[in-house]
DNA sequence: CTGTTAGCGCATTCAG
DNA sequence: CTGAATGCGCTAACAG
């Protein structure tokens, strides 16, 4: 077992046979600096020979700054989706040689400010809102960038309202389109998710024809029924539900009342889960582009870590309707 | 707009009158050193009237190690369940005082060796396996435990490979339990996800008297039908399929068929999605109490980190099935 | 041009 | 309870 020591510039340094500056100018490309080729490649030759890993904390500390990207997830269960945009949004950072990270689990375990702390990143991205007491501290600390996606609006741009909203324009849309009159939106049980559920309803509102009569939906076939049971007595013919999830409970309702989607009620979900091709009926839903919105959200982070402006979001091709039978 | 300069144990040490060291013993609670409290409330007063928090990027360079595990995710997606898992390993961790945060995305867009570099993790954890170089790299970089939960196994304790194994014993189980003999194995489309569908398969074949039928199922209800066509000509009355999603799609392919379940077909799942208990018949599955799981992965990084020996994991009463109507 | 010296950033910790 | 050294990389100022 060999000792294992960190390898630091100064190894390089030695190893080349030149000053720790020199490699670090090498190692950083660092313009208005002329060093000669033979050199650089002795030290780029010593670095990747000693399998040379600067230490992120050292650079931290010294520049102030990180490169890593911190993402506060919310405390309800993220699903598919969620995943599929963190996943994007990894990679898009990854291109601009930004490393992103996520952290799951409620404020309450831990005070946001331990996190933030632990890690120094370079931005901050969450879900809900910060407290301005929050947002300053952060910044104080050297946080470059605070981006809330959704939540009261404030001076952040919340990014992700816009793509909600068109969700539910959608939906309203598609069920309009298709010659209802009457609709209703089915709300999700869970409190949490209301930062998303909110826009998506006010979506609805903005496209649909009248106001839609907004029942909460549990995911439980029994509960759904009942729910199901007094949109049709009050002639509503028309859900857009707040996700896949919530549209197969009204599905599922419906069924248990002897109603088929969609001739008795037409539904129609957010998401595209893999279970909404599978259900009884295959269900119509709403799906977006999550890798144009993640290529957006890593624009925006890059541009303001740079102090450039961040470009708009162009919603119009990101949210599109998946017809399949249930509407 | 105030001057926003960052806040240091300097600051500190002035406003209560005090040596940088005295903060640090005080802040840190350091065992050994003996200060008044007179001066310690000071120091503290002083702290939090100032909002104090320590650079982390200090203490890590000077320590050698942050308090933050980095978990690796797979470039698969993330359903529910792992999400579920990584919150509630987050906040078993907080309890011990460690960060948790997870990086998304493949290894591709990032070589691994670039993430910890950027975040020096006091812990990694990685669903996939690493190569024997980047585990030595992580440790001469002074990551204190990598520990890896599925893969070919290695020195490493694959923690979650047991539990992945108990989930298809449960299934195998409780379809030879109910008077199956001859069952098949509803495998993934998707290839990534072999890591987790062959522990779970030979969680299967321990369990079932014969060696179960393995066929590959899409997420689509015509690939399923043909799928189930030839099972059931094959004289198999149980599936046990990867996960509820594969499930749902079994059952779509035997509703094509003109099929029900369980009377011509039993299907048992795995995660008990939401999606499940609204199919059509309600989905019998098996779920892992993913907080168990989740304080034992805790326990063990806490136990490494401190150079303590890991407890076994007691997977019993991990896994239990969830029943329904499918099986 | 090419490369070096020196000091900084911040918290921890040993010897006084 | 304090002074001073330490961990590691960055970068302005400077010498050959």
């Amino acid at each position: 077992m060999p000792e294992l020591r960190r390898i630091t510039s100064a190894d390089v340094a030695r190893r080349a046979g030149v000053s720790r500056a020199t490699v670090s100018y090498v190692l950083n490309a660092t313009p208005g600096q002329s060093i000669s080729p033979a050199t650089r490649d002795r030290v780029l030759e010593a670095a990747s020979g000693l399998g040379y890993a600067p230490s992120a904390a050292a650079r931290t500390l010294r520049t102030g700054r990180s490169d890593v990207v911190l993402c506060l997830l919310p405390d309800w269960p993220i699903g598919n989706e969620v995943g599929n945009l963190l996943g994007n949004l990894s990679t898009a950072l990854a291109r601009e040689g930004l490393t992103f990270v996520a952290h799951p689990g409620s404020r309450e375990d831990r005070p946001i400010a331990e996190i933030w702390k632990a890690i120094t990143p370079a931005a901050v991205l969450s879900f809900t809102d910060f407290s301005d007491g929050e947002t300053e501290a952060m910044q104080a600390a050297g946080v470059a960038l605070v981006v809330a996606l959704l939540g009261r609006a404030g001076r952040h741009a919340l990014e992700l309202e816009l793509p909600q909203q068109l969700t539910g324009r959608r939906q309203a849309e598609h069920l309009t389109g298709t010659g209802h009159r009457s609709l209703g939106y089915a709300y999700p049980d869970d409190p949490r998710l209301r930062i998303f559920a909110d826009p998506r309803l006010a979506g609805v509102r903005a496209a649909a024809g009248g106001e839609p009569v907004v029942r909460t939906v549990p995911l439980d076939p029994v509960a759904a029924a009942v729910a199901v049971d007094r949109w049709c007595a009050e002639g509503v013919t028309g859900i857009c539900a707040y996700n896949d999830e919530v549209a197969l409970a009204v599905l599922a309702g419906a069924r248990r009342l002897g109603l088929t989607a969609p001739r008795d009620l037409a539904v129609i979900g957010v998401d595209d889960i893999p279970a909404a091709r599978l259900a009884v009926p295959p269900l119509t839903t709403v799906t977006t582009d999550q890798g144009a919105l993640a290529a957006h959200l890593a624009t925006t982070v890059v541009a303001a870590i740079s102090g450039r402006s961040a470009p708009l979001l162009s919603a119009a091709d990101l949210v599109r309707v998946v017809i399949r039978e249930s509407a």
